[in-house]
DNA sequence: ACTTATAATGCAACTCAATTGCATTTAAAG
DNA sequence: CTTTAAATGCAATTGAGTTGCATTATAAGT
């Protein structure tokens, strides 16, 4: 057995990230509302999460979002995100930053958010 | 008459400010439920915000957090802010970070937080 | 010091994202 | 097929944050 079923839900849910990058999970459970229940949308993103298919980080505005891995990079690296202040639309930005190691503290994680217009909306 | 009134709930949760960095809301309204009403901390916090004395973030749990603009330098200036894993403390990290400019959009706004282990919580 | 306009507060009700318990259904291993 | 653990649905709940409105307190002007 797998670690995560196959299920409808499953499969959904992972299509959604091919049109768009980062997502919020109540835009998922508005988007799936008729098809599945909102507990389900938030347990199958746990699940893809633990599976490392996903990860999460929550925006600016407090609300948890999604994002699939990058297979080739080792997914979880900190890469900063972006979210579009016009549209809405947010996304991974796939730059390395560096992490700063200031050296009151030791560094275990870092969630880089950045906010402004994306190209669609500057045009 | 002054941007705002120097009231008792402005005095106390300005002094909070004294000992601890970057506090959450919620930790300000455990702090002074028998003092103040819940929605007084809220507003007043605005208030301070709004007057350039505190400035806010939300945090990697999605709890929005304050702290005292640093009047030297020009206090809105986007600096890290660190959370301690271990005792849950948190506050700003006094270096600059350069905001990335990625080509496909325009940087308005960006909030750096950290996580691990604070000195205290390594010895 | 007193009056007055308006800012600030308290309280209750509400919104909205997220979580939990439990009964039922479904995927997939054997 | 059968079995069983994983997944789902539903309803109720939690918890942070917000809103409306009546009341109180600050501080400006006289």
């Amino acid at each position: 057995m797998d670690i995560i079923k196959k299920t409808k839900s499953v499969k959904k849910i992972l299509n959604a990230f091919n049109k768009t990058d980062a997502i919020s999970i109540i835009e998922l459970v508005d988007k799936f509302k008729k098809e599945m229940n909102k507990t389900t949308v938030y347990r199958v993103l746990e699940r893809l999460e633990k599976s490392n298919i996903l990860h999460s980080f929550i925006d600016q505005k407090g609300l948890k979002r999604y994002a699939k891995n990058n297979k080739k990079t080792s997914s979880t690296k900190s890469h900063p995100h972006f979210m579009c202040e016009d549209c809405g639309e947010s996304s991974c930005v796939e730059i390395d930053i560096k992490i700063p190691s200031p050296p009151q503290y030791l560094i275990k994680n870092s969630e880089y958010l950045l906010t402004g217009q994306c190209k669609k909306c500057l045009a």
